[in-house]
This record gives C-alpha cells, structure tokens and sequence, in this order.
RNA sequence: GGUCCCUUCGUCUAGCGGUUAGGAUAUCUGGUUUUCAUCCAGAAGAUCACGGGUUCGAAUCCCGUAGGGACCGCCA
C-alpha cells in the first residue's frame, strides 16, 4: 500500500504559517515515505468558497516548492457523497432530523444552564412518521445526522500515543445539511476512503473529530487509517493563530520579500526539537524530516526568526540567483554591486536603498568639513582597486592622527550619507570618485 | 459544564529512575585592526508549574491542584 497523504484546506482564506505548515508535514511524510499527496480543496460549503482562494492557496504552495501528485475538489463529488448516503440511509445509521438552528441552539443554552452535556438528545429518533410527515407539510426539510453507536472509540496516535475519546461527550454529527449540502465530517471520511488515504496528519484541533471519523469511516467501510495529531501554533503573542490573521499568511510574507526557503526552514524547525536553522535545500529539509520530532504541546512562533532566516539565506545568493529580480529594481545592479552589498541587506529587494545611496546625487553635508576636505584633498585618482581604501584611509590617517571610529566613521557619513553598510572599499567603488566630488558639499 | 491534550533557560526543545539537566535561537562579552553583517571564542540564562506519594534515589512513575490549549456548529 502506498503512503497517501492530504492536505485539504477549505478555500476560504488565506493559507497562513498554520494551516502550511500542517501541508509541509503531510508532503514531507508522503515524500520521505516514497509516497503520494493530494491536495483536496474542500469546497462543499459553495456559498463560503471562493475561487479566488483555490488559486492562491495553489499558488502558495507552488511558490513554496510543495507539489502534489494529484488535486480535486469535492465539490466534483456530490453524487458519492450522495450513493454513501443512500447505503448510511439503508443501514438505518442516519436519521432526519427537523430542529432549525434557532431551536438547537436554545438545547445547547438549556443544556448549558442545566450543567448537563451539551450534546444532542437525539430527540429526532423517537419521532414518529405522522410527526415528521407534519413537519414536511410545515414545509421543513431534514438535515440529517449520524448515529453513533459505539461508546469509545481508541486509536493509536502517532504523535500523541494512545488515545481514548468519550463518544457520548459528542453530538450525533450532521452529515448532511438541509438544502443537501454534505459536510466536512462526511466528505472527508469518504474521500480518505476512495483516495486510498493511508495517513491523516492534522492539527490537534480535529483530535476530537478524528473519533467521530472513525466510527464514520467504520460504518461505510473500514477504517484502516493511521492518525497523528500535531500541537497547534499560537501567534508570538500567545494568541490563536486566525486565518483571517494576515499578517502570517503566505502572501503577505511574500509581498515582504521574505524567501520560500526561509518560510521552509522555520516551518521545519519550529515545534519540533530540531535546531532553528537555516537549510541548504528542500532536500535537506526532506532528508531530515522525522515525524517523531513534531511536539505536542502549542508553541509560539516567533516571526523574528523569519527575518533571521531570510537575512542569513540571502547573504549568500549568488548574483545568478537574483539576476532577475534586480533587473527589476534597477538594471544597474551587476556582479559586483550584488557582491558588494548582500551581506547588509534583510531582503533581496532591500538593495534599492543602496542603488540610491550610490547613484544618487543627493548633497551631503558633512558635520566635519576641515577633516572631510583633507580627505578628499588626498583621495587618489582612479581606477580603484581592493587596495584604494585602505592606501586612502591610511594616508589620511598620516596627515590627521586619527584612527579607529574618529577616522572611519565621518568619511562613510560625509560619502554615504548613513552610519552603517556594506565595506567602504567595496562601496567607494562602486560609488567613484566623480561622484563623490559631486556629492559632498563642503 | 463535558471530552481530550499540554506544562524543562526569553523562545523552540532533548531527556524515558542515578546527567555538572543537553542543544538551538535570542541576549551579553572578547576577537576577526571603523559601523552593520558574517565567522570564531566565551559568558550569562531553567526553584524542571505547584503539592503530595512510590523509591536508597524522581524532570522522569502515581495521585491531586493550578495554569494553558483544542473540541463540544445545518464551519472546516
């Protein structure tokens, strides 16, 4: 039997830092497994769904570097949905129920006042056909619900060990909704079965569900599927991490320029007891993936990191690498200027407030003119080299006895205008004498 | 209220009855003869949530308490 993972978001968001990092689990699973993943977009809610999400959660993951061997939606499926429920029907495991949302909702407020279980009564099984036949010509139409019949239901989780859930601590689950529509509790546990799903990795959010799944899945075939539930992600403030959070989502970290491999990195780290660093590779992240690392208790996430991350992977890249994308911030940029400023940038796309720095004619005015004119009085005639800096720097420091920050500091002040960059006889360089003449206003 | 889970340096974590409680990251210091970054070396940082029990011995096993999380929907 092959491994088969899923991931199976509903298109209704955004993919955040959350729900990708439960995908880049179910991938690396089937693929260090030697195994399939699918990519189930869960749209039976149509009215919730929105085209636009499917393509951008697909995008993410594409930009991401998580490919899938195989994607549909459920939406395409509604006629199984509906043959399952024709056999769950005959098998007399679901019954109609006629409640409106208004009225299960006073139960649960009844039942919550009471102190009781806030689970359905299953008031629905004792009605007789005369009553429903009343209710049908008032003109409501059923949901219906499924019975649970087992008292507990076991299950040995990979990641949290065994597990026992109280299936009398849950309602009846509706499986199908009034206007027909199934739900996420059905739908899911017939496409595990049909898509040979061997595997379901998911946040500790469904450990609940998962006992009400499998007295499902028993119920219309067999279950054979191996769970594990993961800890979820709190925000670094403690908070529940939201799809409508945008500030983690995948896109707004792209639109900052952060690198996929960055996001990968600190997915494949974080809440698990492996080093936060940066991989060479998704390979090497592939390579060291074992399941067993994942943690069990919520952690923080720390988007700090992100940006550690980001920086270290970029300071590295070869011009090649980025030739592109600094095409598009400025055609200047060559070999050399990348070379030259990468170790001081956060973000590839960073390098603009250097092409600034360097090509702009923007006046200084320098705080110390007698010491700054002594040092352009002495600056050597081009072309420069590595070696022009340093003969510079050193003539001047002959001629003004200073040294260290006192002689250092001014002249990147009075040529760059900032305190901090890359290397000066880097910059100087790329700078030229011309320019600096022309920008230092004495 | 019910069900299930979690609790070790700031943060992410290792630990499976005897450890100077380990690592990563962040922080600080020194070095790499300006800054930033990198790299190297070093330092500091954990009453192992609390209380009790078992044991010669508990972070580790048991019970209780507290705190945190998840779920209890005609959402997923």
């Amino acid at each position: 039997m092959t491994v088969t993972t899923r991931f199976a978001p509903s298109p209704t968001g955004l993919l955040h830092l959350g729900n990708i990092r439960t995908a880049l689990i179910n991938w690396l699973f089937a693929r260090t497994n030697n195994g399939k993943f699918i990519l189930r977009i869960d749209d039976t809610d149509t009215e919730r769904s929105k085209d636009e999400y499917v393509s951008k959660i697909k995008y993410d993951l594409e930009w991401l570097g998580i490919d899938y061997d195989e994607t549909f939606n459920q939406s395409s499926r509604f006629d199984v949905y509906k043959e399952r429920f024709e056999s769950l029907k005959d098998q007399g495991r679901i019954y109609p129920c006629y409640e409106t949302p208004e009225e299960l909702e006073r139960k649960r407020k009844l039942q919550l006042a009471a102190g009781g279980k806030q689970v359905y009564d299953r008031s629905a099984l004792k009605l007789s056909d005369q009553e429903k036949r009343g209710f049908e010509s008032e003109g409501r139409k059923p949901h219906w619900r499924f019975l649970m019949k087992s008292e507990s239901i076991k299950w040995n989780d990979i990641l949290k060990g065994d597990i026992e859930i109280d299936l009398t601590s849950l309602s009846d689950p509706v499986l199908f909704r009034e206007d027909g529509v199934p739900l996420y509790t059905f739908s899911s546990a017939v496409d595990d079965i049909d898509f040979n799903v061997t595997n379901v990795i998911r946040g500790d959010d469904h450990t609940s569900n998962t006992a009400v799944q499998i007295e499902l899945i028993n119920a219309l075939d067999k279950n054979n599927l191996i769970f594990a539930h993961h800890a979820l992600l709190k925000a670094s403030s403690g908070d529940k991490l939201s799809k409508r959070d945008n500030v983690i989502s995948i896109e707004s970290f792209r639109d900052l320029n952060i690198e996929p491999l960055a996001i990968l990195s600190l997915l494949a780290t974080i809440g698990t007891s492996n080093s936060i660093e940066l991989k060479d590779s998704i390979d090497q992240i592939i390579n060291e993936f074992k399941i067993k690392t994942i943690s069990t208790s919520p952690g923080r996430i720390e988007t700090d990191l992100l940006n550690a991350l980001n920086r270290k992977l970029i300071q590295n890249y070869d011009f090649d690498t980025v030739k592109d994308r600094l095409e598009k911030v400025d055609k200047k940029i060559d070999e050399k200027f990348w070379t030259a400023i990468r170790g001081n940038l956060n973000t590839v796309e960073e390098i603009k407030q250097w092409t600034d720095i360097v090509y702009d004619s923007k006046i200084i005015e320098p705080k110390d003119k007698e010491f700054i004119s002594t040092a352009i009085d002495l600056m050597p005639e081009e072309p420069w080299d590595d070696d022009t800096w340093d003969q510079w720097t050193s003539a001047i420091k002959e001629k003004t006895n200073r040294k260290g920050k006192e002689l250092f500091l001014p002249l990147r002040e009075a040529f760059t205008g900032v305190s901090q960059g890359p290397e000066m006889k880097k910059l100087i360089q790329l700078i030229g004498r011309d320019k600096i003449i022309e920008r230092v206003k004495l």
